[in-house]
DNA sequence: ATCGTTGCAAAGGCTTTGCAACCTG
DNA sequence: CAGGTTGCAAAGCCTTTGCAACGAT
């Protein structure tokens, strides 16, 4: 991986922020600290980190794709705001043992390979309710 | 409502169905069938039955939405084939208990109120793995 | 007859692509 | 220096919208 001036960038924002960020927010970021970039670039440069591992599309159903930087070790998931979008992380204990339960058993009776899964609540926060 | 005949088509076509369907699958349904149609009223009233929760809207992180019909208590998740899409259905007593768990706790902490949640599985169905 | 709904055409928003030029390693 | 990466311009999708005409109740 060459990591360019835009790339370094762009993975810079993700590590600060550590939170999902949509395509236009990271626009908004290179506007306001004056980095020339084309809109083309930034999108091949999220669908490159996201192949590579280092961010994680997410999908709050809203039909924006937001990208969050990955930790090794850092399974978690979101309760997003309906209205402001504002993320809270948890990660459950009890439901990561069960997910993986679940998983199991679906391997083993419907011969189904899992890969993945995305679990995220909806709703709205304090400011927005 | 309105029983229009584009829109009637359409809902039988999700009772029929019963499963998750995208756009595209609809507007294969309506030329397979002769049925005229026009793009711009059949997302108008994709976008209707949703609003009147006739059916759901879903969203398997492809870019694509993907609508199903909905009965009443008839709560369930998906797990979607990541090549061809197939989905297989599947409810869980554990996690719905623990998931209603979940919300309950983060509406006290977080003062959050949740209004939904999105639960589905990723992975390769058995043709495809 | 009313008012929700449709058809049409156009546009909007997000994302991808081909190609030549460029820059990183 | 080579091959990955960029900029540009264009196009591809999916979806929405304004408006006049239509049709279900």
């Amino acid at each position: 991986m060459k990591l360019t001036q835009i790339r370094k960038k762009i993975i810079l924002f993700f590590k600060k922020q550590r939170k999902p960020i949509a395509y236009d927010k990271i626009i908004d970021y290179l506007k306001k600290n004056n980095i020339s970039f084309n809109r083309s670039t930034v999108f091949r440069n999220l669908n490159f980190l996201e192949k590579e591992g280092i961010i994680q599309k997410l999908n709050f159903g809203d039909g924006i794709s937001r990208y969050e930087f990955l930790k090794q070790d850092d399974h978690h998931h979101h309760i997003v705001c309906l209205k402001c979008k504002k993320t809270i992380d948890f990660f459950d204990e009890d439901l990561d043992r069960l997910v993986k339960k679940i998983e199991k058993k679906f391997e083993k009776n419907k011969k189904f390979k899992i890969k993945s899964h995305q679990f995220e609540f909806f709703g709205y926060c304090q400011n927005c309710s």
